[in-house]
DNA sequence: GCAAGGTC
């Protein structure tokens, strides 16, 4: 029997479209990646029966990136990344060793049928797919078609049966449209990323980035924001003029009136209908108009929206609310929460999904009247053919889903149940009244039928809105009238939902990555979320955009993705080729680079006003090994060591505290060492500041201290102060820490383990003898002669800190996963002899110091 | 270390 391969988008569509296939007699299992599932099941195709096999994939398969050596940013010059740089495909998430599991799972299958997301994407995902599974297919006919295509536009029954029957083939041209957006966004975001941040990096003290990235969607986005700062800076509050009137009839019926002028910019014009409104003593009705309206039931849900309620309602960020909603969707309690679409499909059972909410006691009394009542049409919302609207999927209670989870849960489902409710009716009472010459209103809502208000109360209509009732020629008494000096006021930073839409009405990013590039804004720091969540622009974002407009206003203007985005559908829909496109465009944006590289100076400017010199920042703390001159430390992050003769920068470790170091030099190039220390509890070693940049043997890497330096000799290297492999980790050596005392201790040089020993210890050394039996460096240890814990009159003893008995009691060696050749297998403490002996020095047994240090010296000087 | 787009 020939087999058929199938392949969804994502592990939930392939279970969804081989159930309706199936008429759910599918059988599952899960595949070997632990992601996928595999459903299988056999049926008719093109007049054979066959085995179905349906899977899925996560996303893309592929992500593109540079070849390995245009990954460096200190040896390639990011103008080289516009064309010179060759980029490859590598497998977008490796631990889920997608193309090994397509194809073991296609193996020997006859035909593919592509069911991903109907989209670009999805169209261009067909194709990463087919590259995968085509060397595994069954090739005995050559003749006859094997690959098809189902097109669907909605996971119903109808609409994916049709699709079966009606199978075309994977659109080449939509995929390579998505070719070349990816090589553009990588070739042109990375250039500008790197220039400006190398460019800016270590010029300025105080600038609290070490990564300025550009992109064409973060950076519109970041350009909202500050668009909307500048509106605020520059605006000016002017002086308004109103007149408020209050009136009323008996004692029970009082009203304020609104001006029909609204407002006067000129006090004096102010003064003169205040004057003319003054000469009467009552207002006078001179019409009554009621009109019944409504407040339409919201549209079906669908992501943006969601995001937009949960920032400005519920408080939550889009990042953190599509955490919430994963986790909502996962758990089975609302449907997908990635859409687009706000129209229920045809065959979506509303009642079914309303019955679930029945007995959830916040809104039981709305839906068993609905249920009862019968329920009103949804309106006719947009069908995006991606998925149905979000929708609650099973009732819930607060307990079981947590406070986010069921704030959001919450929301959904009062949402879903508002739009199959009726709309709010009100009738509208607009009161006209006249004084004097001049004409006053007063407008109120009645409430005549709540709908769905009833289940969204934030939405509903106040009592205190509403107005009395009275007629034409109704005469009222004037209690008072006042002239309101007010003011205009600026309009306040953008909130989070505000920004959603600015996104969305001008396509910068999607419904998955609007949340991203908002998040990208934050975490870069050219904004921040102040309360409300509104987003206040930094200095560093000001400034960047501010040099952006400078330079080239196009580099942030929202329009830079849709233009791009043009040309990309010409090579979607046939009508361009897709390496003319790529390389006009290309060349486009490699001018705009070589221009925006020739005006940096003028974002340098800008910048030089927010930010101070880095020469004139931080504190001198040690002595670069070049001029002897002091270096300063600049404690703002990045921290880092700079030197204003050499116009040098050395990075440090971040997250911890930096002190000079005894004034010690690194014997190999004369810098003073520091000491980073990760807190009194933490460890600490010296390290080198030009040897952490440039490490200074083929075996190290950047970022090591001494106590990963291989020096044969220096007092401070692992060399020397090694003691044995780590207790936990596998690489890691234990080393010793000789500023610890009397708190002594030695910690793992690669991972956090930490071990004290010899409190209070007079002396701590490591000795250049090994253990005869683990081969760790022995320890030799003085104490006082009154504290002394050794055994007779003992105050000093040399031994192993593993294996020596007399040091059992003073070493914390509490670790339960103690990985030391001593402490594994069972074995007691002393029956350890024999099991190091024999294993070659410097193997993975023996884990520093060759014993012949002569050795040693031709390893690392060859 | 960088983009944006899928999704887990």
């Amino acid at each position: 029997m020939k087999t058929v391969f199938m392949v969804a988008e994502k592990p939930s569509l392939a279970q969804s479209i081989s159930k309706i296939l199936s008429r759910g007699s599918c059988t599952s299992r899960k595949g070997f990646n632990g992601a996928c599932s595999i459903h299988e099941y056999s049926g008719g195709f093109s007049g054979q029966n066959v085995r179905f096999k349906m899977t899925s994939v996560c996303g893309h398969v592929m992500t593109l990136d540079f070849i390995g050596k245009y990954n460096n940013w200190d040896k390639v010059d990011p103008a080289e990344l516009f064309s010179k740089a060759p980029t490859e495909k590598k497998e977008a998430n490796p631990k889920l060793n997608m193309v090994k599991f397509l194809q073991a799972e296609a193996r020997g299958c006859d035909y593919v049928v592509l069911w991903l997301d109907c989209d670009k994407e999805g169209e261009n995902i067909c194709f990463e797919v087919l590259e995968a599974i085509m060397p595994v297919l069954n090739k005995s006919y050559a003749n006859e078609k094997t690959i098809f295509r189902a097109k669907f536009s909605s996971i119903t029954d109808t609409d994916i049966c049709n699709a079966m029957n009606r199978l075309g083939e994977p659109n080449r041209n939509e995929a390579l449209s998505v070719d070349a957006r990816q090589e553009l966004d990588l070739r042109i975001g990375c250039a500008f990323t790197r220039f400006q941040t190398k460019y800016f990096q270590g010029k300025y003290g105080n600038l609290d980035s070490s990564l300025i990235s550009f992109g064409p969607c973060q950076t519109p986005t970041l350009g909202f924001c500050v668009e909307r700062h500048d509106k605020i800076q520059s605006f000016k509050p002017e002086p308004y003029w109103i007149i408020q009137a209050k009136v009323s009839k008996g004692k029970d019926l009082a009203l304020t009136l609104d001006w029909d002028r609204v407002r006067v910019f000129d006090r004096e014009v102010g003064q003169m209908f205040l004057n003319i409104v003054k000469t009467a003593r009552e207002a006078k009705v001179e019409s009554v108009i009621k009109k019944e309206k409504a407040k339409q039931r919201p549209l079906a849900l669908n992501t943006v929206e969601m995001l937009r309620v949960a920032s400005s309602a519920l408080g939550m960020g889009p990042q953190h609310t599509m955490q919430v909603a994963e986790r909502l969707y996962t758990q089975g309690y609302i449907s997908y929460p990635r859409t687009e679409t706000t129209h229920y499909p045809e065959n979506f059972d509303l009642k079914a999904a309303l019955r679930q909410q029945a007995n959830n006691p916040f809104w039981s009394e709305s839906v068993k009247a609905l249920l009862s009542e019968g329920i009103n049409r949804p309106r006719k919302g947009n069908d995006a053919g991606d998925h149905p609207p979000i929708t609650p999927m099973r009732s819930a209670t607060e307990s079981e889903l947590g406070s986010d989870g069921w704030r959001l849960y919450e929301y959904i489902t009062r949402h879903f149940i508002a739009t199959v409710s009726y709309d709010c009716k009100y009738l509208q009472t607009s009161i006209a009244f006249s004084i004097s010459s001049e004409n006053f209103t007063c407008t109120g809502k009645t409430l005549l039928s709540a709908g769905f208000t009833e289940v969204m109360p934030w939405q509903s209509i106040a009592k205190e809105e509403s107005l009395p009732s009275c007629e034409r020629g109704e005469v009222f008494v004037l209690d008072e009238v006042k002239l309101l000096e007010k003011q205009t006021n600026p309009p306040d930073y953008l909130t989070e939902a505000e920004l959603i839409s600015l996104m969305e009405k001008h396509g910068i990013g999607t419904d998955a990555s609007i949340p991203v590039h908002i998040n990208n804004i934050c975490q870069r720091n050219y904004v921040t979320v102040e309360s409300g969540r509104r987003l206040k622009p930094t200095n560093l974002g000001i400034v960047l955009v501010h040099g952006y407009y400078k330079i080239d206003a196009e580099l942030v203007l929202p329009t830079i993705r849709s233009a791009v985005e043009k040309q990309l559908n010409l090579i979607a829909q046939g009508k361009a080729n897709f390496k003319q496109v790529l390389q006009f465009t290309l060349d486009i944006f490699k001018r705009k680079f070589h221009y925006f590289v020739d005006s940096i100076a003028g974002l340098d400017e800008l910048m030089e006003v927010s930010f101070s010199p880095i020469a004139a920042t931080g504190k001198p703390l040690s002595r670069c090994g070049k001029c002897h001159r002091f270096m300063k430390y600049i404690q703002a992050k990045p921290s880092r060591l700079h030197c204003s003769h050499c116009d040098e920068t050395y990075s440090l470790p971040q997250n911890g505290a930096i002190k000079l170091y005894k004034e010690l030099r690194c014997p190999l190039d004369e810098f003073e060492l520091v000491l980073w220390s990760s807190g009194s509890r933490g460890k600490s070693y010296p390290l080198c500041p030009y040897c952490y940049s440039n490490p200074p043997f083929r075996d190290m890497k950047k970022g090591m201290g001494c106590n990963e330096c291989t020096h044969p000799t220096c007092q401070h290297s692992l060399n020397n102060l090694g003691i044995g492999q780590c207790v936990e980790c596998e690489h890691g050596v234990m080393t010793f820490d000789t500023t610890s005392g009397p708190k002594w201790k030695m910690a793992c040089n690669k991972c956090n383990v930490v071990v004290h020993f010899f409190e209070n210890a007079h002396k701590v050394r490591v000795s250049s003898d090994c253990c005869e039996s683990c081969e760790a460096s022995l320890v030799i240890v003085d104490f006082n002669k009154a504290k002394s814990p050794l055994p007779g009159d003992e105050t000093q003893h040399t031994g192993c800190v593993f294996c020596d008995p007399v040091f059992q009691d003073l070493v914390e060696l509490k670790h339960a996963a103690m990985k030391h050749p001593m402490h594994r297998g069972g074995q007691g403490r002393r029956q350890g002899r024999g099991r190091g002996r024999g294993r070659r020095p410097g193997g993975r047994g023996g884990l520093k110091k060759p014993k012949d240090k002569m050795a040693a010296l031709a390893a690392y000087f060859v």
